[in-house]
DNA sequence: GACAGTTGTGCAAACGTTTGCAGCCCATTC
DNA sequence: GAATGGGCTGCAAACGTTTGCACAACTGTC
């Protein structure tokens, strides 16, 4: 921001008010002001005021080498589950002066590295990742460094990473369950990529609701995306529709492959819920809109960004604590989309493929 | 970023090789890299990258007055059609080099200028602000001050400043246009703030697009409301029923308060477009997925983050340049929510409140 | 072979802070 | 009244770059 006005510095201030800069310094850092007189603060105060000073941040962080600034990695901003976890992330972090940089990776690997290494560059005090592989790179090197980071919404299956994340198992429980209870027997399973956590945890959960509930797993049933989109979902929705095997509920991975799987069933002429039961995971904002209205398991996502800025600011401070693993409860909202399975498919007759 | 392993600088880079600080500066700048001799620069590359060099951004920009950053502002993050802007900013701004610092304002002046306040302390480069009134104290400021910046989304009634927005008078208009083709003739209103153009001018293509269809406006058919939230929409909505005129169809002031309208025509056990035909405007991601599939315009919101990027690094290279006002084409897409008018809204006898 | 011109490198200052250290002054104590 | 001590302030170095300037070495020319 090249402001014409000559920029002015402490020593401005100082041959203005008579002092030192030094002094000056003192007086307008919070934690050094006691060491000043009252009376020659109030004068540097007032002085500082009354010729708009602002301090050069690049100077005060080569000097003390904090950025007050951390790097959020988000891997699409599309997704408007994102919206609410860097509002979070704002929201904690600019009220302890701190700056987000935001990056989207669209989750490639290569972009991933790039911005963690222009994070590294412009030397920011932490990262959130929102970003994280089961498997990943990016994380054991930052935990190498010592880079104070927190995981958020996914995790990586290293132990004693900050994170926050919502119980995927647990909400995947729920979800079988609230469907067994409906009566479901035959329930497909639309799962997001097996290297994220989310989409890993989130089948595991729904893996042991099956247990739980006395259900048989069906392979026939499941189809694995390669991304939590749209159009991954309706993939695996057509591939479990072309194997012909009757079902009367689908769980998705995400909200987004719900979402997918509402077109599959229209284009194949069935309705949800009276034919086929639909439900997602995330409740990101809006689902209520949706035709029909989509039963999924809420996640606190604006917690998720507030929580992990909180840790981070925490980790800042004191690097040697031990790595704090938040999970937050999820809960079941029902929606539309569920109801009781339909005689039709159980015996499968009317499928129409 | 606290690395623990010192960090390397310049001046170790020189004594690996041999030769002055300057130099190997020289070297790693491109724009100086011609003034040394290829020998001694592939040293110095070598070297740079066997120790694992990372410039110091902050002595740079503290040298230099250039952070290689810029600041965005949005007025809500989670509303999902901030996503895709900022997307389109961070795709072509880290392309460049530049780092974006994202600030959520939630619609509130106090923060806004807090905000621009801290983007000044940090001295970013540029702003791009998507949070404008029609009337802004932060936007004058920023112009008289000399900073690069240009609006996004929302303008400002000033001219010379850069901008890329969508044509919202004709958007407006295009919508009475098609609902007057289906053969409405009572037309109701749900509009936006007032003092951002958005929600101005949209009011205005509204008005115009009456009068083009030889339409009369009925001011019991308009309520304003006070933010573009789903909320404000349905209590438009509310009070435009209560004034108990018959309408056919509600256009609102962006699809947030579109769904805010739903909401209302349900409650009111009025069936969307059987009863009432419904548009919105933005066409935010996932409103095809709405129940029903919302008609609505269509502002390239990828397009619009990306050009507004474009626009700021030209004005960051030649700041003497003349202001751009770009506006971008919508268009209307027309889905489920609208249809031809029902004989009952004509003529009044089925409104149940 | 001297000279001008070109090319490549080193020197040092500067950007605006923060902070350990030294020293001053004043108050307190014996 | 001298010695001790504590509270304030100034001094100067340091953070890691960039860049105008000076200067050295070399090229080519007459």
């Amino acid at each position: 921001m090249q402001t014409h006005k000559p920029r002015i510095t402490l020593k401005d201030i100082a041959r203005n008010v008579g002092v030192h800069p030094s002094t000056v310094s003192r007086v307008l850092n919070p934690d050094t002001r006691k060491m000043v007189t009252k009376r020659i603060a109030d004068r540097v105060i007032h002085a500082s005021e009354q010729l708009g000073y602002r301090p050069n941040t690049f100077a005060q962080s080569l000097r003390t080498n904090r950025s007050y600034t951390v790097g959020v990695m988000v891997p699409d901003l599309t997704n408007p589950a994102f919206g609410p976890i860097i509002k979070g992330i704002d929201n904690v972090l600019e009220q302890s002066g701190y700056s987000v940089i935001v990056t989207n990776t669209d989750n490639v690997l290569e972009k991933e590295k790039r911005s963690v290494d222009k994070f590294h560059e412009r030397q920011v005090d932490g990262l959130i990742i929102a970003t994280a592989r089961r498997l990943d790179d990016v994380v054991t090197t930052c935990l190498e460094e010592g880079t104070p980071f927190v995981l958020a919404v996914r995790s990586t299956i290293e132990k004693g990473v900050n994170s926050v994340v919502s119980d995927e198992i647990v909400g995947g429980q729920m979800i079988v369950s609230h469907l067994a209870q409906l009566g479901h027997k035959k329930i497909a399973y639309v799962a997001g990529p097996q290297f994220l956590s989310t989409g890993f945890e989130r089948y595991q959960g729904y893996l042991q609701g099956l247990k739980n509930a006395g259900l048989e797993l069906d392979e026939d049933l499941v189809a694995i995306g390669d991304a939590f989109t749209e159009e991954e979902g309706r993939q695996a929705a057509i591939m479990i529709n072309a194997n012909q095997k009757p079902f009367t509920a689908i769980v998705a991975a995400n909200d987004l492959m719900a979402l997918g799987c509402y077109d599959e069933l229209i284009t194949k002429g069935l309705k949800c819920p009276d034919d086929v039961s639909v439900v997602g995971y995330d409740d990101m904002p809006f689902t209520r809109h949706f035709n029909p209205p989509l039963t999924t398991v809420h996640t606190p996502l604006l917690d998720v960004g507030m929580q992990a800025a909180r840790i981070l600011l925490e980790r800042i401070w004191k690097p040697e604590q031990p790595a704090r693993a938040l999970k937050l409860q999820p809960h079941l909202i029902v929606r539309d989309s569920t109801g009781t399975p339909s005689s039709y498919s159980e015996t499968g007759t009317k499928v129409t493929n």
